[in-house]
Order: C-alpha cells, then structure tokens, then sequence
DNA sequence: TTTATTGCAAAATCTTTGCATGGGA
DNA sequence: TCCCATGCAAAGATTTTGCAATAAA
C-alpha cells in the first residue's frame, strides 16, 4: 500500500485515481516549486497523460485543503495556489513579475512578532507574513 | 477649488465627475469601515443618484492605485478591496476571541524584511503582515 | 451493488476591454 | 474643437456547480 493511499484514508478520503495522482505530484515537486495554482496541477497531469478535468483538480484541492493536506495561499497574484502542508512554519515572499514563491523563515522577525503582542497582553497565536516583491533594479 | 480636484490633478487625471465622487466617497468613509470593493462603489454611487457604470468604477479605482491615491487589497473574499491611502502604512494585531484590530508599526521587523528580499535580489514593493493573537493566560 | 467521484459543460463571479458616444479643458 | 473618459455589452479569467456516466469499496 503506498504512502499516498494511506494519507488518503487518513483523510477520509476515498482512493481515487486523481486523488492519488494530485497527491504524489505535490509530494514530488521540487523544493524550489511547492506552489501550484489549480491551472498548473491540470498541466501537469495532461503532460504526465493522466486525463484529469480541471474542475476534478478543484474539487480535490479544496477537499485537501478541508483535510489539512493542504494549504490554500490567496497571494495577491489573482490566483489562488496549493502548498502540501509539511508542519514546518514559513512565510512568503512573492514575486510581482514572475509569480515566483520563495520561502523563508527569520528569527529575528519571528521572536519580534512574539515579543510585540506580548507587550500587548497577548499570546502570540498565528500570523501571516508576505513580502511582495521585485526583481532589484540596479 | 475643491480638495478631490487638486488631487485629481496632482495624479495627472482629468477632473471629471465620476472620479470626484468616487474619491469623495473614499474621503468621507467612516474610520471603522474605508475598505471597498467595486461593487460597493458602485452601490453607493446608484443608491446617491450618480449613473456610473460599474466598468468605469472598475477603471477608475485601478487608475488611482497607479497614481497611488489608493491600495487594492485582494483577501480571502474572493474580490478585491480598495482603501484609500493615507500614507501611514501599519500592520494587524487580530485577537482570535475578541475581534478586536489593533494597528502597530514595528522598524527592526520592516527593517528586516527589507534585508530579507534585498540579500535576495528584490525590492520590497508591499508586505502583508496579520498577528493572531489571544488574551495572554497567566 | 451502492454510493461517492468524475468529466464535461454551463454557470457564477469578478474584472477588463472594444467601440461608439459624450464631456472636460 | 480635440481627445480623453464613459457607458454598455461582450469577452476574459478563475472557480464552482448540475448532471449523467463511471469507478471504488
């Protein structure tokens, strides 16, 4: 049984063809690529031969995303994009002329964050940080 | 002289009637509520009797995000927001329980963050940053 | 078999664009 | 007058949904 079926069941989730074709192709991406839009999984699996429609990668996405598989981002790209959600924290920076998604993760931000709402009288639940930007000019 | 012409001209647009209203109805938002979709523009502008066509709120928004007048949002709701830009950028603190938004600006994050895209290649254009936060126990 | 899932197409949203008309400088 | 701006409708782009056919358990 492969590992693929097993977070499915996991998940509730009967194991069907697009469902585990949708799953490997994110576990496989590159550690460079890990955010694909709905259109690009659809792209990926008609290259790859597997004859999946569009609104079957939708409809799989958003029941991942429900199982915790997943995680939705709404960049301010137009578009939303899917992550596997690997339990490691991090936040984004996205390019504004490429789309490109580059994760990152800084202390020094992460234990001001803490430090800020704690001076408020709060405990630091959540957050979500991201950074968009450009290609340096100069 | 009105204060939305000299503005108008300033950005370099021509003062025409749809435009003041719509920068009028930015200027005169409540303090509690200054973001707007399209839509509620167009709304608003239906419901005082103006006859703007939605295209045209649509047109007009983007051209006062290019003059920098003001900043579209896209959040989780699926369409985009505009808010009127007042020049002084802030970030969130949500409380979880409560509800409660609280505005703060912090100089060793934006710093950081500056440091962060720029080691990397990049100009900061914008960033998005939300802190969740609960009372704290103890 | 039995029910959830899929594929396709159509619809629902939100936003942009083409083009002829109208309004501001 | 001279164009830019507008209104309308149509087109785009992304995502969701209805429904009959299909595949998993």
């Amino acid at each position: 049984m492969s590992i693929e079926n097993q977070e499915l069941r996991k998940a509730g989730l009967k194991v069907t063809l697009p469902r585990v074709k949708i799953l490997q192709l994110l576990e496989q991406a590159e550690s460079d690529n890990q955010h694909f839009s709905a259109e690009d999984v659809y792209r990926a699996l008609m290259e790859s031969g597997e004859d999946v429609g569009l609104a079957t990668v939708y409809r799989v996405l958003t029941q991942f995303e429900a199982a915790g598989l997943v995680t939705r981002h709404n960049f301010e790209t137009g578009h939303s994009v899917f992550e596997l959600e690997k339990g490691d924290h991090h936040d984004h920076i996205v390019c504004m002329e490429s789309g490109e998604v580059i994760e990152f993760y800084d202390d020094v931000i992460e234990s001001r964050q803490r430090q800020l709402v704690e001076d408020r009288g709060f405990d630091l639940v959540d957050h979500s940080l991201v950074l968009y930007v450009r290609p340096k000019k100069s």
